[in-house]
DNA sequence: GGAGGGCAAAGGTCTATACATATCGTGCCG
DNA sequence: CGGCACGATATGTATAGACCTTTGCCCTCC
């Protein structure tokens, strides 16, 4: 029909099956087809906008992974009610984030420890107790000042060559992010106040709000890693923008400890 | 060759392409395939997997999708590395929430006001001066005990029929996401002593930590509500998991104030 | 009037094919 | 010897058709 179906001439006439994406996400965004609402077939759409049943079913298909509708088979798709309000939240590496702000970065390693799993660590990282943990703290600063404290266990049976990390100068995070490649995780956060150990090494004052991130990380079900971070609250903001374009149906919770 | 492949026959074979995606994905997630590491071309899996191209296709497009692999064109596909900590983060309805872990819920309306949007309000919300403006601010509780502290605008503009809406008895997060159907937000987090005021309202000392959440909230570009929201430090952790399988690529960022 | 069977409409998956597009190498030409 | 053009190759997108499963709903039978 228009210019936009003929490929081989406009200048980058964006997919096909993307722009039908978007045409339906917009009008489910801007409520005009609102929870509830049966969706054309995908035969109809196919009438609509001239194209092969594949290149609806491709649009509609990202729609329902997206969480936006719903498809029932014999019944048709529907948009769904959205149900949580979900956010993709990114926790960086500490030290690239520093260094994207173009601030100064110094890592100072506190305490360094190898030894075998505690009781605290198997009920943890849920290792048997023959396990070899390394143990660490740590400090990040921006600039002069402190900007995270950090308490780390490695389970150093999952990732051997950490022994060829020096990290007294560089910060663990970093490293196993850069020779550890694909893992999940679970965070958890909460703000605690601060308490007289916490506060002198961050340069706060006693009590000082503080964001407590708990990360543990695993590959292939194994723990690799558990680490706890205290940010001053006044110096860390978590902050991430949601689209249901962009993000998936969420598999997480809220708890109370 | 095996009983996958005839799909007249087995219970439910799982679809190939998505047989194909995990497969892919175990290896990347394993190690096995790490950073860098170029996967077979398309047209191999293809004869590996005796299918069309169109099917290999479209588990790698998911792959890259969830930002596991990327793809070049002459090049081949690589495993990426990854580099921010992401998670999709569900931030639920208070009432919801509170009611599915089988608590008393309790809301308490403390202030609802009308008015024209003033200058702090245009600033948060991008409204021009003639909006009208909701401001409430709210209590919830869970049993006994103040769970959450709330306050809210809304651009009554954007949605007329809040009207409709008992705001003296019915929480006015649950009204809009039961409302208001589609939207995208922006959350930050962080940690703050809570003031003499909040801490009151809370029921806890002044200088507890507490989880501080605002959260923006727009549809079809237009702001609908801002709202922030303390929650006693003790009481509320958020929890999340993260997989490379479920989430999408992250388009958030972490900033300092 | 209710229960059950069967039909057909809708989505789910896959194939075989086609052409577009991006880019890495190679080889030609200045 | 260096730079640029071109072709080979892998991905990107789309088509038209096929067959399957699922399931809403009608129609029949009890």
């Amino acid at each position: 029909m228009d210019q936009n179906n003929d490929r081989t001439r406009t200048a980058r006439p964006s997919p096909l099956h993307q722009r039908i994406r978007s045409d339906i996400e917009a009008r489910i965004l801007s409520g005009e087809w609102s929870p509830g609402y049966r969706i054309p077939f995908e035969h109809q759409l196919m009438v609509e906008y001239g194209c092969a049943r594949m290149t609806v079913n491709k649009a509609l298909y990202s729609l329902a992974e997206a969480g936006l509708i719903e498809r029932r088979p014999r019944a048709g798709s529907f948009v769904r009610r959205p149900t949580v309000q979900s956010a993709v939240l990114a926790i960086p590496d500490i030290k690239a984030e520093i260094l994207a702000r173009n601030e100064a970065y110094r890592y100072e390693l506190l305490s360094l420890r190898k030894r075998l799993a505690s009781k605290g660590d198997r009920d943890l990282l849920d290792v048997p107790p023959a396990a070899t943990i390394l143990h660490l703290r740590c400090r990040h600063f921006a600039g002069p000042r402190p900007f995270a404290l950090e308490e780390r266990r490695i389970v150093v049976d999952e990732v051997p060559n950490i022994a060829e990390a020096d990290l007294r100068t560089e910060p663990p995070g970093t490293w196993l992010l850069q020779h550890v490649p694909w893992h999940s995780a679970e965070h958890q956060i909460s703000a605690v106040n601060a308490d007289a150990a916490v506060a002198s090494l961050l340069g706060i004052r006693i009590g000082t709000a503080c964001l407590m991130v708990d990360r543990r990380t695993w590959r292939a079900g194994a723990a690799i890693t558990a680490v706890r971070t205290w940010f001053p609250g006044d110096l860390q903001k978590l902050v991430t923008r949601f689209a249901p374009s962009s993000a998936a149906g969420a598999v997480s919770a809220a708890e109370t400890r």
